[in-house]
DNA sequence: GTTGTGACATGCA
DNA sequence: ATGCATGCCACAA
């Protein structure tokens, strides 16, 4: 065999394994949360088994505008809505939970004790 | 191959 | 309790 077709061969045969990305992994996670249910971006990194907390709020920054995703039962280890560049999405967020039921307190927290969701 | 960038989570004062 | 410094690491340039 030539050693093109060794070369040939080793392409065609060894298919490129596009394991998912981080990004990927988060929206298969996220989607998983009920409505009226949260999760805290720790709680997701873990679930993944990779990465963390922060790299979870990149991930979702990174999500196209209509995403179907339930991005906004993400929240910070307080309960709290974290601040972003764009205080407009902040505002959805917490407008969105509030729609499926998830009350907060006067610090603009919600009660992770009660709205935690455990996979 | 390197580097800069954050929707976070802790620990410590 | 409450604020600040530090570690974190996938991804795009």
């Amino acid at each position: 065999m030539s050693h093109l077709n060794r070369e040939i061969l080793k392409t065609a045969t060894k298919p490129k394994l596009v394991q998912p990305t981080f990004l990927q992994k988060v929206e298969l996670v996220v989607s998983q949360i009920p409505a009226g249910k949260v999760m805290t971006y720790g709680q997701v990194a873990q679930c993944i088994g990779q990465g963390t907390a922060r790299l979870v709020g990149m991930a979702l920054s990174s999500l196209p505008k209509g995403s179907s995703v339930p991005w906004h039962r993400v929240v910070n280890t307080k309960g709290g809505i974290s601040p972003r560049a764009n205080p407009q999405s902040s505002l959805k967020q917490i407008q969105r939970l509030l729609d499926e039921g998830i009350q907060f307190n006067y610090n603009q927290e919600l009660d992770l004790k009660s709205y935690r969701f455990k996979p």
